[in-house]
DNA sequence: TAAACGGTTGAACAATCATTCAACTGTAAA
DNA sequence: TTTACAGTTGAATGATTGTTCAACCGTTTA
């Protein structure tokens, strides 16, 4: 997707509101902003992940124990704890042969409350 | 995913902490809500249907403005507003041979926001 | 040291998905 | 009515991705 450039539009439309484009154009984030922002979400994506958060919630839990709470196996849950742990939404210890893990910030919390309020609405 | 399934676990571990495991999957969410919760981010979870709800906020846009704003097709925009129409995250007002979208609830905009806080932290 | 277990990892496979292309619908203007 | 344009749609394609499987690493226990 190639925003903010306003030559050669991939779009052949003739009649176009060019003053209401510019002016969205300039009320845009950057487009990095826009991919952190999509890449973000799309980690919140799944139902695995999503189900990940909820469990380590409040109390730290270990890796084989997550899988059982969700019916996976270790290697499924460990895969994934992964993608989690690259973006920063989780943190671990280790304890002996445990690996315990827990959310890395209470943002995503509200996030994903205010996501449950609107699901609900 | 099997999720608040007791018996058989796929994970074969044998030093589970099951009174842990219990209270958790009591306090977890219905199954159907996290995957309610997870179809949502996945929504969302794509650079194109972001940066359209960003487009359409405050002012609806037409189609064909959109895709040149974002210089992509109008097929490539309109199968992304087919989804984002079908999750009821946008709604339209036909006039004459335009389409005009624009955002269905400010809830969208609240979490988008508070998203964007987190990603900037 | 050897065996057992919790956890990680890479390759492979299947499923999902975004874009392209072509054909189509409906509206407006000639 | 015919032409032109805005928008939609279905099939096809290429890319991404979640899970499985097997092998592996590190720690603990016998």
């Amino acid at each position: 997707m190639k925003l903010y450039e306003k030559s050669a539009p991939l779009c052949e439309c003739e009649e176009l509101h060019c003053d209401i484009i510019e002016k969205k154009r300039e009320a845009m984030p950057d487009e990095s902003t826009l991919y952190d922002l999509s890449d973000f979400f799309k980690i919140l994506g799944d139902s695995t992940r999503v189900s990940i958060l909820f469990a380590i919630e409040g109390e730290p839990m270990c890796v084989c124990d997550i899988a059982n709470l969700l019916g996976m196996t270790k290697s499924a849950v460990s895969h994934q704890l992964k993608i989690l742990r690259q973006s920063d939404l989780v943190t671990y210890r280790k304890s002996g042969k445990n690996v315990y893990y827990s959310l890395a910030d209470e943002h995503v919390s509200d996030i994903i409350e205010k996501a449950l309020e609107h699901i609900k609405e």
